[in-house]
DNA sequence: CGGGATCGATACCTGTGAGGTATCGATCCC
DNA sequence: GGGATCGATACCTCACAGGTATCGATCCCG
């Protein structure tokens, strides 16, 4: 199976349509039809169930498009290692969550730059849920994750810390009297939903709320009173002198990890994954 | 990057030889040559140091054979499992080391059997670290992995029993007189030598000690006062009646862990995995 | 019910590039 | 210094990826 086939397959499986892939990939239809057909064909599998009005995935399909994302993901990852492999200081880069982590992580850069095997690490913020993807397509090096909200399915792990959750108020709200909440007290606030955030591709799920991208957005809605949340205690030393905030007692904990790609083997990364496990 | 070009790539990083490279390919050398050139161009990075007497890896090289073995994986498992997906009855396909966990195996299937998601699971016996690769390359679902020995990275696992090791000595050895001894007894011993496995490639390590494939050889050898081993306890339900154990207190316990590949999703893998850790 | 719109499949053409053979040039060995 | 080894180059050929035009089926709407 090449490459090629499996790029043109998951657009059709992404889109449903073979025109909008074909216009996603930059050929014609016609093309892209027989070129599907021909990897059926190959595998003597029947992937898509189409009618002129309509396309579908067989199950065999699903199964291809799950796994055919995998396989394209590692070889964008070759690509693109092999590629920083060759740079004169190749460096490492990490990627977390925007807005989360900023005291461990500047620790860890603190403590990492001492070490002999030190490189460059290039720090890059991205949006929820992005940066799985970016660990396995080869962009990012290692991630600092945050469970139960990231999935470390595929990669190893370390985990450098464990925090309790705050619930974030306007300063002045009622419930900060109290020494502690519990999550019930915080989820149904009149006019203070909590917030939603968009999933790995940007999409928000229904429901009340209002729809936040970074935590920027969020602090603000708080501070105007149209919004309230709960997030881990580390953000208190960064949190807005218009916002206050007090433990929530049963919300799930929240434990930093360190991720990377299972098989990597350079000196720089494991002297990062050390020296974090030290901190 | 196509998979083709990744392909060529790792056959002649792994024999460092044009000639032999492309005979293993099916194809003439010449074009390998310019396969390798222009995959050398599109990237815009060296791979390979080449004089008219040697092929070695560049660093960057180095990691394309890495990342790219890793893709090719993926590829492979992608195009197997979507054919399996197809079958009528797709059934799973579980393996483990021959001549290991034979009576957890057989607990497992038994319970397993009784799942209303059940399906026909097909057990397949392999060599010494060959169980990692065929999960990574789609011709194994799950397997049963024995740590230390094993490597669990970049598979989910659930650890299912740990267990102490035994020292296997032929019956009437002196040492079986002692309740039991420690790896320092067993690792000297004048004319019992431990043996020696071979690793994933079927290469020996240097050094004494009879070089085994199976534990029929070993037991074998064993029995004929050739060597001594020392293997985990469950090992002991199968003992042939000429060998005997003793426990060996310090010898790393060892842990059977269910491993799968991490984005599986079937409803039949997931009910055997939860079968497994109800064991 | 009929005309137009939508959408995947088919027919047919073209150019790129993968792969073949023959040979060169450099290096090593005896 | 002659032969052997090995990767690179030159040159040819044909398979196939990709393009355009069009068909046939289905749905929508007046």
């Amino acid at each position: 199976m090449e490459s090629r086939e499996l790029r043109y397959f998951v657009a059709v499986a992404e889109e449903l349509h073979f025109g909008r892939a074909a216009e996603r990939l930059g050929i014609a239809q016609p093309p892209l039809s027989r070129a599907i057909q021909q990897l059926e064909r190959r595998l003597g599998v029947d992937l898509l169930e189409r009618t002129s009005r309509a396309v579908t995935l067989t199950k065999a399909g699903s199964v291809l498009l799950r796994e055919g994302r995998a396989a394209l993901d590692a070889v964008e990852a070759a690509d693109r290692r092999t590629r920083r492999a060759a740079k004169p200081h190749p460096g490492l880069v990490l990627v977390t969550k925007a807005g989360s982590a900023g005291e461990l992580l500047a620790r860890l850069l603190d403590a990492y730059a001492a070490d002999p095997f030190a490189v460059t690490v290039d720090v890059q913020l991205c949006g929820v849920g992005e940066q799985e993807r970016m660990l396995r397509d080869g962009r990012a090096d290692v991630a600092l994750l945050h469970l139960p909200f990231d999935s470390t399915l595929g990669f190893d792990t370390e985990e450098l810390h464990t925090e309790n959750q705050l619930a974030i108020l306007p300063r002045g709200h009622e419930l900060l009297s109290r020494p502690h909440v519990k999550m019930a007290d915080v989820t149904d606030l009149p006019g203070l939903p909590l917030p939603r955030w968009p999933d790995h591709v940007g999409v928000y799920a229904d429901g009340p709320g209002p729809k936040v991208r970074d935590t920027s957005q969020l602090y603000q809605l708080i501070a105007l009173g149209r919004a309230a949340a709960v997030l881990p205690e580390s953000c208190r030393t960064h949190l807005r002198s218009d916002l206050a905030a007090v433990p929530v007692l049963d919300a799930p904990k929240v434990t930093t990890v360190i991720a990377w790609p299972p098989h990597s083997r350079s000196q720089a990364l494991a002297a990062l994954v050390r020296t974090a496990t030290l901190l």
